[in-house]
This record gives C-alpha cells, structure tokens and sequence, in this order.
DNA sequence: CCACAGAAGTGAGCACCGCTCTTGCTTTCC
DNA sequence: GGAAAGCAAGAGCGGTGCTCACTTCTGTGG
C-alpha cells in the first residue's frame, strides 16, 4: 500500500467539502434547490470544476444520500447497543433517536425517505446502507419478548410469509415471520409519523408532536411484547 | 347572478387546460420538473401568458395539490360509504382505495404526502381538503367497535389527550382519545407503507406489498376492534 | 533534474428555467 | 361608442445543469 500522494489528499478534501457545503445548502433550502454552480461558488471555483468531483448533480446526491444513510445508522446502532438497559428501553430509544435525528435535519430524512428524486433512480450503492438503518431499527426488538399480530386467527398467506423471511434474513435478523410483519409495519408507522410531522399535516393539531409519537411507539413496544 | 360571460367560460377552460397539462407533466416526472414554460409551449402559447392564470409555479402547484386532495377524498368516501358492509369490512376497503389510489397516481401521492417543494409553504388552502381525507379515512372505523391502544396501563398524557380531543373536534369525528390515537397511528402506517413502497425501498424484499399491505391493515383493524 | 502525462481548473457556450415588463389587441361594460 | 379591463406576445434578466476546448499545475519515471 503505498501512501496516499498528497494530490489524493487534496482530491478528498475537496471532495468532502463540496458534500459539506452541498449538505449545508441542502438545509437551509430542499432536495430541489441543491444548485452545482452556487456549491462551486462558494467555495471559490468555476462551475465546471466540479464536475472533476462529481460527473453530475444526481451523483453528489446519491453521495449525500449514502452519507445521510450511513450517518443515520450509526445513530439508531449507538442508540440501541446491548447494554444493561432492558430491550423495551433501548427499542423505545432507538424510535426516540430516530425521531431526534429526523427532525434535527429535516433535510437529511427528506432525502433518504422523501418523495423521490425527479428521474432519479436510486442506485445499488444506496441499499446496503439503507438495510443498516432498519436492521438497527430491529435488533433491540428482535431479541426478545413474544408476540404475533392480532390477525384474527387469520395466518398469513405463504407468499408474504416467504418475502417476510427473506427480509429478515437479508437483514440478519433471528426473527419469525409473525415479528418481521409487526417490526416492517412499525417501521413505516414511524416513517409515516415522520413524514406527516415534516411535512406539516399536523399543524393545528399535534404540536409538538411529542407526546403523540411516544404513545404509539408506546403502543408497538406493546404488540411487539417488549 | 349573470351568466357566465364567454370571457369567463374561456378563462375558466384554459385554466382546466393549464391544470390539467401540468398534472400530466407531472406524471412523467416529478414535481421539480413541473416547468411553466413546457406547459405553456404545449398549450400553444407563449410562457408569460401562463401567468395570467398562475401567478407563480407555486400556485399552480398549491391548485394542483387541492385537486388531489379533492380527489382522494372523494374516493375515500365513496370506498367507505355506509352500507350493508361492516364496519370492519368498509374500512378495510378504504385502507385498500387509499393505497390505489396512490398506486396509481404515485406523483400526486407524492404532491400531497412527499416531501415538500422547496420553499414551498402550504397555503391555509390545502388544510381542508387535506382534512377530508383523514376524516374519510377515519369514519368508518369511527362508529363501531371497543378498543384501546395497548400502553400497558400507562394513561395518555393530559396533553395528548387534550390534543386527541381537538383532533377529533376539527374532523368532526365522535371518538374518544385512545381510538383517536389509534386511528392517527393507523393513518401514518398507511402513509409510510406507500412512502416506502412507492420510493423503492421495498425493492428486494415486498415486491408486490400487496400482502403486506393487507396483513397489516388487518392488524390495525383488529387493534380498533373492528 | 527535468520533461512529460495526466489531473485540476478555466471560460465560453448551449439549452433550459421562473419571472417581469412593455406593447399591442380584444372583449366587456357603462 | 368609448373607456376600462383582460389577454397574449416578445424581449429580457438572472439563474440552472452540463459540455468542451483550453491552460495551468504537479507528481513521477527516465
């Protein structure tokens, strides 16, 4: 391995500052508004330069968006490493943590569990990171507690039986079929919450939304028998 | 009340056009890439003159949104309208028409339940009709059925319940605070399921969710006793 | 040590965008 | 019939993403 000439050093520097001041105009307007010229014009270069960083605006995001992703799991993983803290606890914390990270930068969950990007097609590089978010939304719940869904005695049919064992393997996740289900649906009930708070569909009537999200992750831990 | 003169037919057509061409638009791409002057360029006419109708992109946009919500609701009444069906049954079908609905139009879904545009601040415009989908969504699992959500005994928080209560208020909804609650989980589930279902990230994993779906309304069906 | 390949940065340019403003034409209303 | 209001046109401003021919810089191998 030899070691890195500084001309690589420079290329990395100059790349995660454009991320940086990428990111940084990202918060203060949307997904949309991320604009390759004003990156390069702050940090003090002609516009065309930048494309030796990045061959184009969908690129830097899908960078951001690997970032954010990544950044995003480490937190639920801090947040819910095994320790002394019974799984109840640690699963509420991770739900808290997601929460608090979301509505910390808005922009960042916008990206990641927003409406897509125009054409844009996520590509591959973005799956993996995206599994270790939920993945690190399901470990502390997955360990233990019993429980199943209430369907009414109805079992469930042996196609989503199957696609729900496949998801937990992909995710490595010591869960049965009845769990994964509870876990997946309240995973997209916390993105759903998320979403609706973000978004504003629920000014004038849960603000801060507090309360409302600790009863109904409250309620899941329930279901899920933590 | 005069009649209509043809000036006004004629306006109130070309908007209709207008409307009607950049929700077109919109479906072959996404709301960034609704532009003002491909609209006008295809109803044949210069781009300033689109500004008489619209006074800007956005408020296009915010007529377009008002549209959708419209149209949502209205399928949703008409999915749950009181019948010889259960209540259990009629809200299942709702929960159904909601997600084809979404299936089928993904970008006004995505108007309505994506992340916000840009700058984009919604107007006060939107909060009714965004207000009649909910209720729609609520109704019929309003009437009948004995439930509580299970948080262990934990009692609602003062504030929560107070915030439940102007909730159901504002939706004219007769229900008590803990099926509200249940009610606004049940809700956000269904839209972070078609969030992520809609944005790819069940790719791999529930392709169709369709069984997915229905397990977990069924689950929330359960839970409110229906 | 220094020439030379390749990387980094430049600047002009293309086609597009939202939006404004002036300038005429047409319809409506008194 | 004439004034007022509505409508469309077209030029123009400042912005966008992206390309390409060009120069400047730099690290390395002979």
């Amino acid at each position: 391995m030899t070691p890195p000439t500084p001309r690589q050093l420079a290329r990395e520097e100059t790349t995660a500052r454009i991320k940086a001041l990428a990111l940084e105009q990202l918060a203060s307007s949307s997904a949309t508004e991320l604009s390759l010229r004003a990156v390069a014009r702050e940090i003090g270069v002609v516009s065309s330069a930048v494309y030796r960083y990045f061959a184009s605006r969908d690129e830097l995001l899908t960078a951001l968006i690997v970032d954010a992703y990544d950044d995003l799991a480490d937190h639920l993983e801090r947040a819910g490493r095994p320790d002394r803290r019974g799984a109840r606890r640690r699963w509420l914390e991770v739900c808290g943590a997601l929460r608090a990270w979301a509505l910390a930068q808005p922009h960042r969950f916008a990206l990641v569990y927003g409406s897509a990007i125009p054409g844009y097609a996520a590509p591959a590089t973005t799956i993996e990171p995206a599994g270790r978010v939920v993945r690190a939304f399901c470990v502390p719940a997955a360990a233990a507690g019993e429980a199943a869904p209430g369907t009414r005695g109805d079992p469930l049919t042996r196609a989503l039986t199957g696609q729900l064992a496949v998801t937990a393997e992909a995710l490595e996740l010591d869960v049965d079929a009845g769990r994964t289900l509870l876990l997946v649906g309240a995973f997209a009930q916390v993105v759903g919450l998320l979403t609706l708070e973000l978004n504003g569909h629920f000014v004038g009537g849960f603000e801060p939304a507090d309360a409302l999200f600790e009863a109904l992750v409250a309620d899941r831990a329930d279901a899920l028998g933590l």
